[in-house]
DNA sequence: CGTACATAGTTCAACTTTCAAGAACGAGTC
DNA sequence: GACTCGTTCTTGAAAGTTGAACTATGTACG
């Protein structure tokens, strides 16, 4: 078990979940896996990349001067650099994507959007839309669309590696 | 594009996504990936397996005589064969789980939980439901949570491979 | 300056996933 | 039986991911 001890009352023994919270756990499971595993073969298939990677040139194309630090990108994508570094390599190789350095700081990189990329993105935007748009919004009424915004705001909220004193959880 | 069109009105160009539909779009990214990420890095350090891994084990522990077909066991996972084939070799490797000739159909393979799988998941069940509790139950109301279960439904809907006729979508 | 430590990014090896074959069996038809 | 076709599961190679180790640079402080 973890240094924090596995959560569980010795004198109750751990909390399971009730029938419904089950029911939902398992919707939530089915829906996430079956719409991320749809999209990456939408655009595996379109645009010949993972989803993931297609994040990369969306955060790239918004970006001022279509270029971001490394870390930034890491960060907006919610994965490590080592990813990163894996996933930039295939998209300079594909075309998309350059490397630059940076001026003030030799130890970064920046990471721009070619003309290229934002082509294949022009190119590509308006099926995965369509798919987004056909899995989930068309799908849910007003109401629902509200809720789950905030449903998966409170979610990440207590997930997110932690603002200031992410180190010290224990005194939050 | 895709064989049934981009699903774009060439006079009014595609639909793109409202500030709000956006906004959660966004938010339903972020948390369905930092969840599964933290999961799966609960799981790998103390159970010793990615958390789709667990799911397997699992679904074998609640299935009669603790044992499924191979194609059942990929289907309730919503996996591949040829991953589920990939996965279970390892979780034969660890002692897990074990392969059984299926009697009836000489094709058919049984992927059955050893008593040694069983142990791993009584010892490392409660650590599990505690970070799921953790990240979603315990900070969602109880009107969220039935929310969320219909949503997570109706998007599950949407995107399951189809029942009957899934080969003629354009009659349905 | 020099030492110590933090940060940015890459690389390597081990592991997982995907996709395209392929081997083996079942079922229907003649 | 022999043919055809569908199903079950596996395999191998390529692509992607992970976590730890590593290089190089910045930063704080005596």
């Amino acid at each position: 078990m973890g240094p924090m001890g596995d959560m569980t009352d010795p004198a109750t023994g751990p909390r399971w979940l009730t029938d419904e919270e089950q029911g939902t756990w398992r919707a939530y499971l089915h829906a996430t896996t079956l719409l991320e595993d749809h999209l990456d073969r939408q655009l595996q298939r379109d645009a010949g990349m993972p989803h993931i990677y297609y994040g990369l040139l969306v955060q790239l194309s918004q970006a001022p001067r279509r270029r971001l630090r490394m870390t930034e990108l890491a960060k907006g994508a919610k994965i490590t650099r080592s990813r990163l570094s894996h996933a930039v390599a295939r998209l300079e190789k594909n075309g998309w994507v350059r490397r630059e350095n940076c001026p003030s700081d030799k130890r970064g990189q920046f990471a721009l959007l070619t003309d290229e990329g934002l082509e294949v993105l022009r190119r590509t935007a308006p099926g995965h839309v369509a798919a987004v748009r056909q899995a989930m919004f068309d799908r849910l009424s007003p109401g629902q669309l509200t809720q789950l915004g905030e449903i998966m705001r409170v979610m990440a909220e207590g997930l997110e590696p932690a603002g200031p004193d992410a180190d010290l959880p224990w005194l939050r």
